[in-house]
DNA sequence: TGAACTGAGTCTGTTTGTTGAACTGTGTGG
DNA sequence: CCACACAGTTCAACAAACAGACTCAGTTCA
């Protein structure tokens, strides 16, 4: 009667979902993006309960998006740092951002936060392509095949 | 002592990931986009407790990424088709599509499944760019700003 | 006329997950 | 020796997800 599990789907969408169907395991990613390392960082900016954080830490280790490293001896200490897989997960925060900024604001309203380039300050706004044409992605004009 | 919500965050990654951090969730919206519309189509395609069903369907309801269609009465019937906002929640799918895709399968091997254009066979792979630019998102040179 | 069938759920008891709060343990600095 | 910092662990209470049986309106079959 465990939770079904869909980490060995045949579907990419389904292997992703079973890992960050994890409450809070988003946000945490979130937060490891804007510079959280330290376990008391994650629990200062977020107030998810620590037996929780340990929990989704260790996960996100286990599964590759971070890595723990010794940054100090005596007392040993670790801290969570990005792996290239981690930092390769920031397209699908992105993605929710922008829908997350479309859609989930009230009529009229928009969100108080915004994406810029760090050097240019413009304006960044996230949208998911078809990386052969650079267009929109258009649903109804998509299959899914079976690779032969 | 509920589940921590997420739904009045200030940032859209958070109340994105309120709804879809529901177990089952994506992979239901999946599955509207391949075309399931009847209750116990779900339930045929997903073996996902019917209890359950019923209340992803519910909140995508009212969360408006789904609306509820009569489409016969005597004995009344419903039908669950995707709404604008939902359509648009298929940018999300996408990215997770990719990142999964690229990330995790064991080296070497790759998802049994593709994206493809329906018309051409061209195969399609998402990627998320920057919409002024078209280059793809480059966390390092993101920052979060407060809107003015 | 009655029995079986459909579609779309609801109900129940059990197991897993999440939460808040308190507690632990190692090592430093004063 | 005491207080403090960091990084957790433990525990009990509550919420969510699970399997499977049951319901209910209306229809079709025999």
């Amino acid at each position: 009667m465990r939770r079904t599990r869909f980490d060995d789907a045949p579907c990419p969408i389904a292997r992703t979902t079973d890992l960050i169907g994890d409450w809070w395991t988003p946000i945490v990613m979130r937060e490891a993006f804007t510079g959280a390392r330290r376990f008391d960082e994650f629990i200062e900016r977020l107030d998810v309960p620590r037996a929780t954080l340990t929990q989704r830490l260790e996960r996100l280790v286990d599964e590759g998006l971070l890595r723990k490293v010794e940054y100090q001896q005596r007392p040993v200490r670790h801290e969570y740092r990005l792996t290239p897989q981690g930092i390769a997960f920031y397209d699908v925060l992105a993605a929710m951002w922008r829908w997350g900024s479309d859609w989930r604001w009230p009529d009229g309203e928009e969100p108080p936060l915004e994406l810029v380039d760090r050097e240019s300050g413009a304006r960044v706004e996230p949208a998911v392509v078809d990386e052969r044409t650079g267009e929109r992605i258009d649903v109804r004009r998509l299959r899914v095949r079976l690779r032969r």
